[in-house]
DNA sequence: AATGAATGAGTATTCATTCAT
DNA sequence: AATGAATGAATACTCATTCAT
């Protein structure tokens, strides 16, 4: 699953807004723009500084990209993208629809997805937090395409195994809300306490242990 | 209560950093760098727009402000304090330790003071939360004074609870992050949605069933 | 005669330029002012620092002084009088006039004399020397005070020993450029190498050789 | 000789610090920096006075040289070299060693070589001068490169001419000094009168005298 | 496609000077 | 006389963008 998944991504990464195949100076140009976007966030970035990280011409970056807020645009598209990929594509669809015999694997699943996610995106996933509030097409997009269709999905899911006898009394949204919550805010924690060295933060333990407080508290345990 | 608290934030309010009075002219520039830096950004905001909305000459905040970036952190500073100001007044902490009852009393209360918090705050936070990332002086702060202080608290809260009986399986620490995460997607979830006219957002409901759902996670109910 | 000299130029420093006495305020902005300059170059230094130095507020500068160049002007005038003052004051006119038998004890006076002075007033003479090039009134004043009348005093001075059958062959001015040149030579060349632990400096033997040389040089010995 | 130092000094000025040719525009910049200095001083002149001068855009300048300080340095830097390239060329040099047969000739190819330099370079040598004072790193370099070199040079070739067996009884940084500050103040004078419709300034007679006046002095003639 | 010199509008900041208190 | 808040023009410098090569 996850493979064609990666592959399908891959593929996104690729390939430009325009679908043309990138050149390695292209790509160059957007993974300079990654990194120093998140490091200086997008307005203290400059061009000047991505061209020289790339190791092309100041000039260069403008023959593809014709303002920066493109270049910025075509970073963060691609990665609202392949947000909310795993729950739409086909193939991992069915998976969602019929695989899952409790909740608490769907969380588990939710879970070890996300934080896989965070792992390999973490600079695209802070650049587009960060731009999100000042960029209205961003919000428009985030909120239609990502929020709203996952969302949805997840909401569709929940009401499936309400259907089948649980959590009845809650209405699915709320149900969605509250596992959300839970879910981010383990990888939440677990993302800042998680790195130190010194850390007492045992992740089995509180993983294992928020699964269980979220399907105790939906009444499922 | 809440009046003290206000009381004594409204006075930090008053005074600049080194404790003088602010002027007139000094207030407008606080206020409208709040609100430029909230609407663009700190990096995307430039000193002479704070100065035009706030009808000063532009050299007028350099004389009160030696940079853009002390600018921002008269704003922020004093927000960090308020941040932690309920958990670590006197008046408040005698009632943390004594008044609540119940674990759901407390939850409500949270609730209610984060989301009054928010409502009187909004544009400060939103800067605390952008900016946070791209200052160390900021998260060292943050992390120490805010997270550490109000953490603490809240753990010997839990602990307090847990020694009468209730919720002994797990950490306080984890009961924390638990009730945090859930009272923190109700809010931002309400903060979003909550504004709409079409909402179809029943606040009273929710809050309760966020409430009730913790309980019941935490094996309280 | 010194006494006499100084006790004059005391008086001198006393006063401003209208003749009233100065404040203490006023006093420790010409000092903090002379400090200032010398150590930035006038253009390069600011008003508020001068201020600060001093002790005073920004605006009690101009209130003395209408504007910065006024200060400048108050500090570099007086320094212009006291320069050629030694030479045009009664006392020490008649001493020049009648006392010096030979020629090499006018050097050996001038030579302490310019040495005392650079002691005394190196700063301001810095400052005067630095600006001079920069502002055509004081070219005019300088050149016209200073230079006019301390050359043409020398140039008597010279023109009476000539008369007593030494240095015939060379017009006075000539003589005058050629004594000051080793003298001004000396004085540069001591002032740099003078001041080190190091040096392998004999002040007294290379005055003495200088004035031989002078001498010498003149047809004098 | 001549015509080979100036040919290696003229390349000099064709390309930039780093070695590069430099473009037109940039030799503008260098053209009216140097005007734009040696009027106003330093401090007191603007980056875009010089743009406009040069005819380009103010941030032209910038590329070009990092900061203003850059600029100034840019400009001095090869003047000291070409302070003393006479003396330390290896052409100029075995002259230096050989071809004078009496000191008078040395004295009158220092004066020509320092006058004609005074011509070419009038406004860099001012700017020099002015600015030493205030920038360690110049000073540092100046006395290393420029006054060590030149005076040690200069001392030799005086040793040279006392071991022919004159001046015997001065050590050799003695003669130096007094040649030198004999014919500076010529030079000065020079500059200062020379340029004067009205001068009662006869150059050749007031050189020669200068001559004989060093040389009687250094008891040589 | 790629360069990099050039641009000019824009930036934060400084400064001499004014003026109400 | 003295203050110091306020000013606004000027400053050095940056930046996204253009364009001739």
């Amino acid at each position: 699953m996850s493979d064609t998944v990666e592959a399908w991504i891959e593929e996104l990464l690729k390939s430009d807004g325009a679908g043309a195949k990138m050149t390695e100076k292209q790509a160059r140009i957007v993974q300079s723009a990654i990194e120093v976007f998140a490091e200086k966030g997008y307005a203290a970035s400059s061009t000047s500084e991505i061209a020289q990280r790339a190791g092309v011409a100041e000039g260069t970056i403008f023959r593809h990209y014709k303002t920066k807020k493109d270049l910025l645009f075509a970073i963060v598209a691609p990665a609202m993208t392949k947000l909310l990929a795993p729950f739409v594509l086909r193939g991992f669809h069915k998976v969602l629809d019929t695989e899952y015999e409790s909740y608490d694997q769907v969380l588990r699943a939710m879970i070890e997805n996300r934080i896989e996610f965070l792992r390999k995106h973490r600079n695209i996933l802070k650049i587009l937090l960060q731009e999100i509030p000042f960029h209205p097409e961003m919000q428009e997009r985030f909120q239609r395409d990502v929020l709203g269709l996952v969302l949805e999905r997840l909401r569709k899911l929940v009401a499936k195994f309400q259907d089948k006898g649980q959590m009845a009394e809650l209405p699915s949204s709320t149900v969605v809300r509250l596992s959300v919550s839970a879910i981010m805010g383990y990888v939440a924690v677990r993302t800042v306490y998680g790195e130190r060295e010194d850390a007492v933060w045992d992740d089995d333990f509180e993983r294992e242990e928020t699964i269980r407080f979220v399907m105790r508290g939906l009444g499922l345990a």
